[in-house]
DNA sequence: TACTAATTGTGAAGCATTTCACATAGTTAT
DNA sequence: ATAACTATGTGAAATGCTTCACAATTAGTA
């Protein structure tokens, strides 16, 4: 992943780095509520269980937002940060597959929060279309392509079975959608312009049985 | 997080590496379907997008499975695999936080599947507690610390608001159970011996958007 | 048996990320 | 104004992870 960092310049960003830099948006609001004017790399690290060092090295990979002696200035970073993840803006975004996940998607509070809002949703079950959920009525899975492109929308939820993730997400790329988020846990073929991104529930289950078996004394959370 | 290799030697072993023992998994379960009766490395890399080396790589941390020539037997390697995951058995899970999330994971197959199961509901509301989930009587989040201990609880999903996610932690650790997978958007507090995972599907949609608005010639699925 | 083809397992090289450590620059107190 | 203090921003060092490249080993074939 490359940012502009100027007019010739591009560096290459970690996708670590933006996970955290996602956990500083997350820290900076909490700061923002708590009301507080400034803060340092020291209480962001802290926050978020990294070190200061690694909290100033990714703000530095985008610019110089600190003043030194004193720290970073809270809403004037959460700003820059929300600019840098994109979220300073409303999304329009689909959800197909209107099951277990999908329905509790749709009411997911941290995806209005940040801007995702769910304009559309899909499925194949008769009995689902039609159907109203959270003010949006449920459209038939068979107008996918149309319906995506109609509504503009820019970012598809994909929580349908594994064994049908693929025949949707065909449709997906032919509506020229460019970025989609994947609940079911298989591997999704996309051309190269497309971003995929997997969310595997089961996953962190499975990493946390690997510690309890291996190693019964580990360092508290997970890293980034 | 460290494993065995043998009576006295001990190797680190990366949190990448074990997401990717989680991905062959899954595509062993794939071809063991397909009846492949083995499998190379290249094979199994192009299944989940990876390299042919870094599949042998992580393999060779714990073992060698392979048979040169020729590649890995398909039903041992996923026999050892879920060994290596500890998923060649049963979890007793608990879940706490019966709301849309929460009733979506009771749900989710893939848990059922992997050996987790969940076999306690916890919830504050007076008008779930009593009610049956999937066979599961939801009790009232008062009676944690308690039935965790009972009912020999391993695991607990914690599926609450951010703002009171902290208080139910601090009781599952007095429960002494020792792993947390986490849906709040928090960053918990435990002791060292209690293993957390965060689960934040907020985080995936900011990284496609961060790669949207940033560069819009990716190449294609996340990594590991 | 001998030869060919295939594929593993693994040190070593290459590359990426994290941490260190300190010059720099701003704040606060007197 | 000055001194003492604080905290950033960043090259460089340290660490960690991935890829390379090839010796070793097995299967298949004649």
């Amino acid at each position: 992943m490359d940012i502009s960092l100027g007019p010739t310049a591009r560096k290459r960003i970690s996708e670590s780095t933006i996970h955290r830099i996602s956990l500083y948006y997350r820290a900076l609001s909490f700061l923002e509520k708590e009301n507080f004017e400034t803060v340092s790399s020291k209480e962001l690290a802290r926050r978020e269980k990294l070190t200061p060092a690694q909290v100033r090295k990714d703000l530095s990979f985008f610019g110089s937002f600190g003043t030194r002696g004193l720290g970073y200035p809270v809403a004037e970073l959460k700003a820059k940060v929300s600019k840098i993840l994109g979220i300073d803006r409303v999304w329009r975004v689909a959800l197909v597959g209107v099951g277990n996940i999908g329905s509790a998607l749709v009411s997911y509070k941290e995806f209005i929060k940040q801007g995702f809002h769910i304009v559309k949703l899909f499925d194949n079950d008769q009995r689902k279309i039609g159907s109203n959920h959270k003010g949006i009525i449920v459209s038939d899975i068979k107008n996918l392509r149309t319906e995506l492109q109609e509504g503009h929308i820019e970012m598809v939820v994909v929580a349908v079975p594994a064994t049908v993730a693929q025949y949707i997400v065909d449709d997906i790329v032919k509506a020229d959608v460019k970025a989609i988020l994947n609940f079911a846990p298989i591997n999704l073929k996309v051309p190269p312009d497309v971003h995929v991104r997997n969310e595997n529930m089961a996953m962190e289950l499975e990493y946390l049985s690997f510690a309890m078996v291996n190693d019964h004394a580990p360092k508290g959370a997970g890293k980034v």
